[in-house]
DNA sequence: TGCTCTTGTGTACAGTTGTTCACTAATGTG
DNA sequence: CACATTAGTGAACAACTGTACACAAGAGCA
């Protein structure tokens, strides 16, 4: 019998093996439902080389979420570099967001998953990520003079506020199909809104308390 | 060999089986991850059974969202029950969600997975709740004149934004342990915070436009 | 009472699962 | 170049999976 084995590149059926778990994911299957032997038959590859890379699914999810956060991080700097007035502010990072979402539609699909998912390392970890995506925003919010009312910890909260509601529109996002232009449109909509909301609140609320 | 058979009541051997997974669920297994012969054993009954009530997994999760349903009303008619004044409103109801959330843990793990679960369907009915909910929340805002300087839309996107903050919280609340006072008044204060962000948002709303 | 319908049981089976093992080709290091 | 390490392969196995079938005990109704 020929041998088939080529290995081209360090890394090739590592990377193989997590996107057939994405493709999987995108699919409609949920993480957590993923065995080895699935994701080696998806990736095309025999199921003895998953041992190779991951000691089990979960290590899997925990190397998925770390290039969850290289996605997340190029996305932040995009809205950095696009920001260009503040009235339009919020407009504009929706759109980034929703645009990276749909481009990278099977890594969000993994990450709401996650956020309720089976492994609560992975849990951790996506929880971790988005901590860190709501500091980013607090500092760039006191750095463009927009928070300059609010207490540390009022920022830190609407802050909060501002990655949960865009998270969950996740849902709702990667719920309707990629190319259903309208459907995705009320989302922008709706999410902008949602925001809008949120800062008008956190624009008051030095009066309210 | 004896036969074991003693059906009591109809029907208990289906409300077994929705407790047995739900049990797994609360064990932090994913209902995705769930097989047909793991809940007939954790249900204590031979895995036939588990046909005479259900046709598959899907089916089960399904009929859990319309118990999930009733809690939500129950947990509805509590806070309704329990509005004094409207200064404390938020406190209140927080308080409220939380004390139901911990008594059916369970059921509310089983919602916070569903809303990115695999089955298409269970999906679809957590988020109809979840609208419902909200809808209701904004005839009540309405009944009790909290909300007149609004448009229809308004109250309902400010609600249906209230809804997902809540259910968003459901995923930190589920994560700790139920006896961890300190963490889920941690919580408690904050997801409070969050309302009160969104309200003093929809108060000004008017004037920010 | 006898009848039918529902619900629970035991057995069975083919397909799939995670994991181990010994083997081999390619790679990088000296 | 030789050599140790890495990364791929196929065969094997016991354990578990979903589902089908025939059968029996009890419930409800005549």
């Amino acid at each position: 019998m020929a041998d088939h084995r080529q290995r081209r590149k360090p890394g090739e059926t590592r990377e193989k093996l997590m996107n057939a778990a994405l493709e999987l994911v995108g699919k409609g299957r949920h993480f957590a439902s993923l065995g080895i032997r699935e994701v080696t038959r998806q990736a095309g590859v025999v199921p003895t080389s998953f041992y190779r890379h991951f000691r089990n699914m979960d290590d899997l999810g925990l190397q998925l979420v770390d290039e969850l956060g290289l996605v997340l991080r190029r996305m932040m700097r995009e809205a950095r570099g696009n920001v260009l007035q503040a009235d339009k502010l919020i407009e504009e990072s929706v759109g980034i967001f929703i645009s990276h979402a749909l481009a990278n539609r099977n890594f969000f699909l993994f990450m709401a998953q996650g956020l309720a998912g089976e492994s609560r390392a992975v849990q951790e970890g996506i929880r971790s990520e988005m901590r860190f995506f709501a500091s980013e925003l607090a500092n760039d919010l006191r750095r463009l003079r927009l928070a300059e009312h609010l207490s540390d910890k009022d920022l830190d909260v609407t802050c909060d506020l501002v990655v949960r509601t865009v998270a969950f529109s996740l849902t709702d996002l990667l719920g309707v199909s990629v190319d259903d232009d309208y459907q995705v449109d009320q989302i922008r909509k709706r999410t902008t809104h949602f925001l809008q909301l949120i800062f008008v609140g956190a624009a008051n609320w030095q009066s309210a308390k």
